[in-house]
DNA sequence: CATTGTTTTGTAAGCCCTTACAATTTTAGA
DNA sequence: TCTAAAATTGTAAGGGCTTACAAAACAATG
């Protein structure tokens, strides 16, 4: 069935039958019934790879990410998927681990599936690493990096302010009497390096010194997190609160504490499931995916359209207080 | 940068450019480098929509899932994806939410896109619901489903045996002496009544009643379930052990539980990171994702080249013993 | 060297749409 | 009723690839 078909059944031609089909103007109501009648009948339904093929779109966006798998890539996607379905596009997702060379393979697959535009889910490189292929990239097609920055023309891009949260909850911790902050880190994406440069000008900030011992780099697992905490206690290093890039590795470190029955602040990141089912419950700061996402596909919209968009846009993260760990009550106020 | 351009600059036809861009057979060794250096020089990449149009297929198979953000859904996807990447496949993603209208638009749209299979998560309803849309998408399109049913001609189901998995740990249970058994679950669907009718029929062969009281309905979400759970504690009602569909309700029914500071053995399902993190840890059934995966995307693989596939798969599921319950160790031998 | 069989290459016909432009019909104004 | 303008419809030219089939080049055989 196709639109030769349709269009002999109507008793019109193709060009009209084609006008109906694209909200055609320019077409009288009488034929437009009769031919949506025929197609309706029919079961008629156009050849999308013709249409791509003519307008050089079939209306997909291309998703990056590390890994669908993490609660934080999960919910990312998961919103841009809503989204972008809404408004007509087909998603394409790509999850290309941690390896640059893959992330590179993968965007350039990506672009030779032509679709629209790129979103990136934090995924793109510190400055100093090779981001030529995100250059490269933006000059055939939008594109979006949620959570990570690269600024060549053509790259739109949607952060929350990582390194900002991370240097306040330093602040508040400090406030609080607290001298000696661990923080635990694992891959140094771009977003991970924010968090660690927000932890080392917290500390700067508050005149603490830098302590090697006290930023740590674990695997991305709970267990190890856990060992890390666990041994550092053992080596009778010490420390009065904690801090992590993930929740996860914050569930570690409650683990580690609980096993030698020490009770101290304990602040995650991303404000997973995990945070909330932790016991005690952790104090996790937001990573406003619920905001960044939606505003994301609206700028992709904005510029498909022909529309301008700013080139970086930033918000805030914003804490969660848990059981872990709150903020004073000062604080708050100024909150309110 | 179309076919013709290559086929000029390298002084041959665009069949035999076409030949070597398929992998040709017939086609000499002098032309095809002297073609290959010219695309490779130029970087041609040839049009997708075109190819589709010729070959009507551009490689892409749907997944079909409830919520990516749920981990569960994100496991399979990621694992799928990576798989049919692998094999050259894309992935376009739908997320459908549970309304059963939705699913079957996304399904509509999918076919739309004429991807050459889908694969649905989870996401097959009940027999006696209407599944008339699964039989006619299967008719277009190799249909696969991973932990649902749906027996129609072209609809291959892969599945673990969440019945036979419940029932077992209900009689494992009984085994240990526990009489009155929780189960918590949420959405119906065609696992959640799977995993329901193996809690009735492990109760009934174990010689236990069915009572109304302890199989309790709740949202998906650890705060409904510990709100359950309590609300049975100060209820009066009895139960000295606890399952739940899903491991965020047994984390729910966990921290109800420890504000009574009663401790019962409880069994979570997914085997989620959500398992581990809870303190204790729970245990928790393996729903064998990463054995189901694969699987069907070799069967996917086999059907699209024309070869057989059996129509229906089932893989036992695997409980994972952590701090919460323990088989006994008899049970323990019998498995070695 | 002629003949037949194999490889390699080219020509041209699809595949199914969109859309510029031409042709036709309708509407409105005089 | 006639003419000009507007609305509707149709014709035909792409868009870039695959592939059946025809043609040409090459190899092997007697």
């Amino acid at each position: 069935m196709t639109i030769y078909d349709v269009a002999e059944k109507s008793g019109v031609s193709i060009a009209t039958v084609s006008r109906i089909l694209n909200g055609g103007k320019n077409v009288s109501e009488k034929t437009r019934q009769k031919v949506l009648a025929v197609i309706e009948e029919e079961g008629y339904t156009p050849n999308i790879f013709a249409r791509g093929l003519g307008l050089d779109s079939i209306q997909m966006v291309g998703l990056l990410c590390t890994d669908v798998a993490d609660a934080y890539y999960a919910k990312a996607v998961s919103i841009l998927e809503n989204e972008l379905h809404q408004k007509g596009f087909d998603v394409l997702l790509y999850c290309t681990g941690n390896r640059p060379e893959d992330k590179k393979k993968s965007l350039q697959m990506l672009l030779e599936k032509r679709v629209d535009a790129v979103i990136l889910i934090g995924s793109a490189f510190r400055e100093e690493t090779d981001n030529s292929h995100l250059e490269q990239a933006a000059k055939q097609v939008p594109l979006f990096i949620i959570n990570g920055l690269a600024e060549f023309p053509g790259v739109t891009c949607v952060a929350c302010d990582e390194h900002g949260a991370v240097m306040q909850n330093v602040a508040e911790l400090y406030k609080q009497g607290r001298r000696r902050i661990l923080y635990l880190y694992d891959a140094l994406t771009y977003s991970g390096f924010q968090k660690l440069d927000g932890y080392r000008d917290g500390l700067q900030s508050c005149g603490l010194p830098w302590d090697e011992a006290l930023a740590v780099r674990v695997e991305k697992s709970l267990w190890d997190a856990k060992r890390a905490v666990f041994e550092l206690l053992e080596e009778g290093i010490a420390f009065d609160a904690v801090m992590a890039s993930e929740d996860l590795l914050a569930a570690g470190a409650q683990k580690a504490l609980q096993q030698k029955e020490i009770t101290l602040p304990i602040i995650g990141f991303n404000n997973s499931l995990i945070a909330e089912c932790a016991t005690p419950s952790l104090t996790s700061v937001d990573n406003m995916l619920d905001t960044l996402c939606p505003y994301t596909v609206g700028l992709l919209l904005r510029l498909l359209k022909g529309g301008e968009a700013p080139n970086k846009t930033v918000v805030s993260a914003k804490l969660v207080e848990r059981e872990t760990f709150q903020l004073s009550e000062d604080k708050k106020e100024e909150t309110t």
